[in-house]
DNA sequence: ACAAAATACATAGTATAACAATGTATGTGG
DNA sequence: CCACATACATTGTTATACTATGTATTTTGT
């Protein structure tokens, strides 16, 4: 019926949550690649991030000091580039963490 | 230190927030103003909408046929455009509440 | 009585992020 | 050997929040 405008809708709340997510990921110190990255947030959350939505993400975390990356080549296979967090990413995601702790609360008390 | 990044990605987390949180308020069934819906939605949540954001959010969700509104005359004062939620407009947004539901519990796994 | 603030609407321009489409290249399974 | 999975990346499109600005009326403070 609506499908359409819901379907927007989706895309437009996922902004902000996207990054929010693979910074938590990262939170624990442990690094992954990208491809991983989209497999594991989706085996996890069912929530599915489009290569195109990913690659150009992982950058501005990048560019913002919130992460680093670093090239692994593989036994065999294609090279990875791999993403950690850095202590100032860990500072964001904990100021992250609380206001989304308080827009959830908001919502919550509208949606009841 | 990072506040100007928080601050731009708060504003992006808010992309489809506000079209959720102004429908949830409107489902009730009473008609709200323009005006009275910042007020109301600041007085409950604390979140701000600007107005430059509210008066376009209002037409596109009439666009869309999820609201209706009316121009209402006052004995004082200025008048008013009152907007009311359809019966697509609920439909909507209980699909909303779901999906955002799935999305917060998602969150939530990779949070903790 | 007058200035400032609040009420109430609206639009134009800017910035950002998600996504589809597309492209490159290697490795693997049937 | 062909299709699919792995793994990276870019370009262009679209949608929405926000700042700034504008109009006009009413109320409040001094």
């Amino acid at each position: 019926m609506n499908e359409d405008f819901i379907n927007k809708w989706i895309s437009q709340v996922k902004k902000g949550t996207l990054s929010f997510i693979v910074l938590n990921v990262l939170k624990s110190g442990k690094a992954y690649y990208g491809y991983d990255l989209i497999n594991e947030i989706k085996k996890i959350t069912e929530i599915e991030i489009a290569e195109g939505t990913l690659y150009p993400l992982m950058n501005r975390l990048k560019d913002e000091k919130l992460i680093i990356s670093e090239w692994v080549e593989q036994e065999s296979g294609i090279p990875r580039k791999y993403y950690s967090i850095t202590s100032e990413g860990k500072n964001t995601v904990t100021k992250m963490e609380e206001y989304w702790h308080n827009l959830n609360n908001s919502v919550l008390k509208i949606t009841k």
